[in-house]
DNA sequence: CCATGCGCTGAC
DNA sequence: GTCAGCGCATGG
């Protein structure tokens, strides 16, 4: 992806390439410099007074991709004037630690050294405006090829490859009046085809539109590109209801000297915010949290006088009440999550429509989405019908991608189901193969390869996992591949058709898998494939060997199917029955429906009534771990519940622990092993008598002994408890 | 905000 | 058996 930049005076353009969305907020900003030479140092970024730490935040924040650019454009042409004299060596080291070196040199530009340059720098060349495909006429001169498009290439073909239609454009800078819009729309009509580019539906890019019904945002910007040609004048509008301005982007550096040396000029920071207009210092007030001006009369409602009260805080950095947290109140879900499916208790799955589209109705808490290693309670052999539920479970999260992970950190689980042709599976290692160079176009979760994969996103999670550093051209191999970062395995029948380790039904956690060595290659399809050597190394043993099995017998571990799943399918093999019964004479409808009943009937549990109770080999503690449990006296009122289950073994033990401490309590109990006592001491310190994470209430008089002999059994009957935190 | 995805189903 | 195409969670 790339972005053609322009000084203001059009003279000289600049083409910016080799930005991928990932890290273009730390290397925009690089490569402006890069290409005019502008002293683009370390400027802080702020959004709505809120300061962000990395483009990530910037997400959180729902900053579009254009929000940024056009922030940084604007930083980098404002930045002759208030130029940072400290260099930044992190600036070139775009990838990674962008963490503490962050902070340091913020506590610097906040000291104040700002010094200005007022470099006689041939003015005007530095002066850096983006094409913005925001108004007027746009000569298409260039299309992309429709099964590549994806956001990136739309910001190619948009922003690179269009240009202003001199000829035709006649829009002044004044806000398009109805007259002139039609005068324009007319003249293109010459042209014969117009688009419309409205800031609706995609506001941030503005593309045309193209309403069509069952298609995806990503299949209709496909569909939509596919409409221009080369030679094509598009017509693009404001929508009037946008206003202009999308977020409100400033550098809150130290106090403004430019004004103060120039009062004359204008500058961004000291004119009203709202309307732009000239410095009043009379009746202007400044927001002591963003320090941008406001004219009092700007404000809505508009303030006659200036406010007594010491500090005043803008419309935008006003901090709304509701979304504070007090102590000792429990936290507010976001936003995001209250609105997802899972978060709405009523939600219900609904068999009818099956397991193709359910949402989660349960989620892990017990481990973060980032976390390495086991999932506690979750043994080797563990099996699940859907995958679905081994996102609850909290082993692989997503619910079709294969591997789990971030580009940045690692992958945390993967999941084998033969879904690429070219994986080999050994049981004890296996080979892998990475995500992408699929053309998932029309709203398709998977697709043939057809083109080369990348060493990103997902690819790259893995990568990072292997104890070697990262390569992306050759890739790489782990001298110590036990050293590596650990990945959950889960294998699927699905992948029965190729490998021999395969479970019978469902998918199955394998245990803990290390990277050795990974490679590019090109695969069976004729594409460029990333591919993984995958290691075993786990204490508890692979499900396919002897004590692997007879493990499994021991804990009594059969497929798990979600709830309410088997008892739907009986109702609808029992309403089959009946029509069948009713009407025979249907058989073409009744054979394919037999087939796919037998598919359930055949199943080990039967679908009729409950299912049989396996007689299990009991679970018996050995002597130490029945003395820690009577050690352990803080706790012995659960644990002589949890005993009660002891039969079903350690599994049920844990859960019946858990539902027996409740949540909550779980949560105390996780605290002391991830030992955040100092956060605790503070909270104590301050009087708040709550649990950091849960905010349940503890209690004045507990006392902070670590309970050593929790610690050492849950590690005993949960090999791995404590990995990979 | 947008992009990604080794699932799953019912229809054909 | 093959196929299209759906919600959802997750990451960037």
């Amino acid at each position: 992806m790339w972005i053609q930049v322009r000084t203001m005076d059009g003279k000289e353009t600049r083409r910016i390439d080799g930005l991928s969305k990932l890290t273009l907020v730390q290397e925009l900003r690089a490569k402006i410099h890069e290409a005019f030479g502008v002293e683009a140092e370390r400027q802080r970024l702020f959004y709505r007074g809120k300061q962000m730490e990395d483009a990530h935040s910037l997400f959180d924040y729902n900053v579009g991709l254009n929000d940024i650019i056009q922030l940084l454009i604007r930083q980098a042409g404002s930045s002759q004037s208030t130029v940072r004299k400290e260099k930044d060596a992190e600036l070139s080291d775009t990838d990674s630690g962008c963490g503490s070196g962050q902070s340091e040199s913020d506590k610097n530009s906040n000291n104040g050294e700002c010094a200005m340059e007022m470099e006689g720098q041939a003015g005007t060349s530095t002066q850096l405006d983006l094409i913005d495909p925001g108004y007027g006429l746009y000569k298409i001169n260039e299309c992309v090829d429709a099964r590549d498009m994806n956001m990136g290439a739309w910001f190619e073909a948009v922003v690179g490859n269009v240009t202003l239609d001199e000829s035709t454009n006649k829009t002044t800078d004044n806000e398009e009046s109805a007259d002139t819009s039609k005068s324009t729309e007319t003249k293109a009509a010459e042209e014969d085809v117009i688009y419309h580019i409205k800031y609706e539906d995609y506001p941030e890019n503005g593309i045309v539109q193209l309403r069509s019904k069952d298609i995806r945002p990503r299949a209709r910007t496909i569909l939509q590109w596919e409409q221009l040609q080369v030679g094509q004048v598009v017509m693009v509008n404001y929508n009037p209801d946008e206003p202009k301005e999308r977020g409100y982007w400033y550098d809150n550096g130290p106090e403004c000297k430019h004004c103060k040396d120039n009062p004359n000029k204008e500058c961004k920071q000291c004119a009203c915010h709202t309307c732009g207009g000239k410095q009043d210092p009379e009746k202007q007030l400044l927001c002591d949290e963003c320090d941008m001006a406001y004219h009092t009369y700007c404000l809505t409602p508009p303030l006659t006088i200036v406010p007594e009260d010491e500090d005043w805080y803008c419309p935008l950095c006003k901090i709304d009440t509701n979304e504070v947290v007090l102590a000792g109140e429990k936290l507010k879900e976001s936003k995001k999550k209250a609105k997802m499916a899972s978060a709405n208790s009523a939600c219900q799955r609904d068999w009818g429509k099956g397991m193709a589209c359910v949402g989660r109705t349960k989620e892990c808490t017990i481990v973060p989405s980032n976390h390495y290693g086991p999932v506690p309670g979750v043994p080797v052999g563990n099996q699940w019908k859907f995958r679905v539920q081994v996102s609850e479970s909290g082993v692989h999260r997503p619910h079709v991608a294969g591997i789990h992970g971030r580009s940045n950190d690692g992958a945390y689980s993967l999941v084998l189901a033969g879904g690429y042709e070219d994986d080999v599976d050994h049981g004890g290692d296996f080979t892998y193969t990475g995500s992408g160079g699929r053309d998932l176009s029309g709203n398709k979760r998977t697709a043939e390869q057809s083109c080369d994969q990348k060493l990103t996103n997902m690819n790259r999670a893995l990568a990072l996992n292997c104890n070697a550093p990262i390569n992306d051209k050759v890739g790489a191999d782990a001298k110590d591949w036990r050293a590596g970062k650990p990945v959950r395995v889960v294998r699927s029948a699905k992948g029965r058709k190729h490998s021999k380790y395969a479970p019978e039904e469902g998918n199955r956690y394998d245990g803990i898998y290390k990277v050795a060595k990974y490679w590019p290659e090109t695969g069976k399809s004729g594409f460029l494939v990333w591919r993984y050597l995958l290691k075993r190394d786990d204490e508890e043993p692979a499900p396919w060997t002897k004590d692997g099995k007879e493990r499994l017998k021991k804990l009594g571990l059969t497929i798990q199917y979600p709830e309410g799943y088997l008892e739907a399918v009986a109702n609808k093999d029992k309403e089959n029955k009946k029509r069948e019964i009713e009407d025979p004479e249907t058989p073409s409808k009744g054979k394919r429906k037999r087939k796919s009943n037998n598919e359930f009937t055949s199943s080990p549990r039967s679908a009729k009534g409950t299912p049989k109770k396996q007689k299990l080999e009991a679970f018996k503690l050995t002597a130490e771990q029945k003395k820690i449990i009577k050690e352990d006296e803080v706790n012995k009122k659960l644990w002589d519940e949890a005993l009660l289950s002891l039969k079903d073994g350690p599994v049920r033990i844990h859960q019946a622990y858990a539902d027996a401490v409740s949540f909550q309590a779980l949560c105390i109990i996780f605290s002391a092993l991830i030992q955040i006592y100092s956060c605790l001491q503070r909270s104590f310190k301050a009087e708040v008598y709550t649990c950091p994470a849960c905010r349940h209430d503890i209690g004045k008089n507990c006392s902070m002994v670590v309970n050593k002999s929790l610690q050492t059994l849950l590690t005993q009957l949960f090999p791995g408890y404590g990995n990979g935190r």
